[in-house]
DNA sequence: CAAGGTAATGTAACCGGTTGCATAAAAAGT
DNA sequence: ACTTTTTATGCAACCGGTTACATTACCTTG
């Protein structure tokens, strides 16, 4: 049908073996000979077929990003899409390619992603740490797969592993209001069921502990997700004897919804009431006023993985690694006050 | 090193050629050898080597996304995101796998995406006509290189395509102004040199022909891309002498620019000026008023490629599909007048 | 009961590369 | 000039499935 390593190799008179060799840049080819076959892949238009090469090798150079995406919205995607970018640009500049499996998707034909592992379609594998089970992981580790898990694991698994610093979010979100002179400051995340959101609010409690301010329960609230949960909440902390005046969201949807209630209630922005949010999503930048966030670089986070997950393919070894990456906080209108309007020391209270 | 067809054929008493047989459910088999086999590979801890399954059918049930993304940032990913969730949901459940491959991270290393076609990588490609050339296809087709391009092709490419009705995504939106007694409407697009651009033109033209409206060539404008352009050029509409009374934006971002500028300069919305944009991105829906726009189903358009695709990759025909998708207008704040605003017929000038 | 047909299984070639080992030719050492 | 080493190439097995063809056993049917 197609070309193959033998027409290449009777045209130019030599053996499979030499046309091969040349091929993989072996030194034990004289120039001479080098120079003929590639004469005579040349003219054939040959290319060696990757099949057959990945059956030699049994290897493939394909790595899956598993994903766990439901329906996406234009809303709810920007996630995955960027570390999935990451992972793309360290990889294929290697020589690997990127597979996208949709556990989704996938369980639709039974085994769901496990299956890639076993019938070995892929090299390695990343995956969130929401699809992370026991089973599946003593699985992969009986056959010395490589793979890396994106997110910090509960306790108990020892895995590589690379997240973004969720305490140091935490952390410098709140020290940041604290040094715009809010005293108040509330902190409001998803379900404190997942350690990312845990490691939130342990950075948000030192940030406090640091500048001495003692948390207040009535202000660290859970479980709020969207819009209209961030204008609900928000409501109930104006209507408050003893409101805060400032609050740590870790979802830009939620602030962006807190954001519409403070201004609907006729308080000013950043003065009456301080607000910093978590990644830097669109609407933070073109919010009124724009939103601050932690800028969580997940292009970077992509690039961890990946270079984490070729290092184990390539030499796999016992010991794990993890990696903490920093993150960055974008000052914006919602929580730097104008100098002039920060008390002077003698004028506080 | 793992365990082979061979090993069970060993284990349960038969040869190779009745396991192969019983793992592709062929009738030939008696239901006790089958059984018999079964259990042995139970026994084993089995699974086929899919390397080895690909290099005998000489395929590999991958086929590859191509797109040539520049470093994404939350704001210019969602597009090909929601393709790539289509195609996915779609091939899944067919036993396909999706293959990302970025043009802009793939060149580096050489021949670009063209490569996946050569080395048999995968089973078929779809990519955005942006990546188009006569040279490529030419080449794919000599092949029978089963592709499908998103986007319609300019003329001369007879090939498989699919594409949202972009003249009709310009003509609802047009007549949606029309509809709420606007009178002088402009349009601002990206490029003219984009065909989905003149598509969208043609639309907004025709809905113009088809109320009596003859077109402004000084209420159509191109090259707008950003927030910024939005702008100015908002700006310098309301600076005229006979302005607008509605704009059809092709691009989100720009609308949501024109917004501000419309706002900043005190004219009522829609009741003054009406905006319609494209694309439902989220600052679409979270603006002040939220944005009318029209909503593309990106997803639906990734199911059609992916279904295409796969129809090509069973049975090859020589004859090309082209497939164009409905889009529909969600009416929002910037362009719907109360009823009791719009002039009652006696009323018209 | 022999001939013909069918169902179930085995044998071995094949898919297209890679690579250990053998070998031949050339270069170096004594 | 003769052995030893180095360099270049070929032979053939191998990776793990699939499948055309051969073979055997059993089942019909005249």
């Amino acid at each position: 049908m197609s070309v193959t390593i033998k027409d290449v190799a009777k045209a130019a008179g030599v053996s499979t073996a030499t046309v091969s060799r040349v091929l993989n840049n072996s030194k034990l080819i004289s120039p001479q000979t080098a120079e003929k076959v590639r004469n005579a892949m040349r003219e054939l238009g040959y290319f060696p077929n990757n099949i057959a090469r990945s059956f030699a090798y049994q290897n493939t150079c394909i790595i899956a990003l598993v994903v766990d995406i439901e329906e996406p919205t234009a809303f709810n995607n920007p996630y995955f899409y960027q570390i999935q970018y990451g992972i793309e640009k360290y990889i294929c500049p290697k020589g690997y390619y990127l597979m996208i499996a949709n556990e989704n998707t996938l369980n639709h034909s039974g085994t769901g992603f496990s299956q890639l592992v076993f019938e070995k379609r892929v090299d390695g594998l990343i995956l969130p740490v929401s699809l992370l089970n026991k089973h599946l992981v003593k699985k992969m580790e009986d056959q010395n797969f490589p793979f890396v898990i994106i997110g910090e694991p509960e306790n108990g698994y020892d895995t590589n592993w690379v997240d973004v610093n969720n305490k140091m979010a935490g952390e410098i979100s709140t020290t940041h209001l604290i040094e715009n002179q809010f005293q108040r400051i509330a902190f409001v995340s998803g379900s404190q069921k997942d350690l990312f959101n845990k490691r939130r609010l342990e950075g948000y409690l030192t940030a406090l502990a640091k500048h001495g301010l003692s948390p207040d329960p009535d202000l660290i609230k859970e479980g709020a997700f969207s819009k209209e949960d961030g204008y609900a909440l928000m409501s109930e902390f104006m209507g408050r004897q003893n409101p805060p005046d400032a609050v740590v969201f870790t979802d830009n949807l939620v602030a962006f919804g807190a954001l519409s209630a403070a201004k609907a209630y006729g308080r000013r922005i950043p003065d009456e009431i301080g607000i910093v949010s978590f990644d830097n999503f669109p609407v933070a930048e073109l919010s009124e006023p724009p939103i601050t966030t932690v800028d969580i670089d997940l292009i970077n986070l992509g690039i961890q993985a990946a270079s984490m997950l070729l290092q184990e393919i390539q030499l796999p070894s016992t010991t794990k690694q993890q990696s903490l990456l920093s993150v960055r906080l974008i000052k914006r209108g919602t929580s730097e006050r104008a100098r002039r309007e920060q008390p002077a020391p003698w004028e506080r209270s």
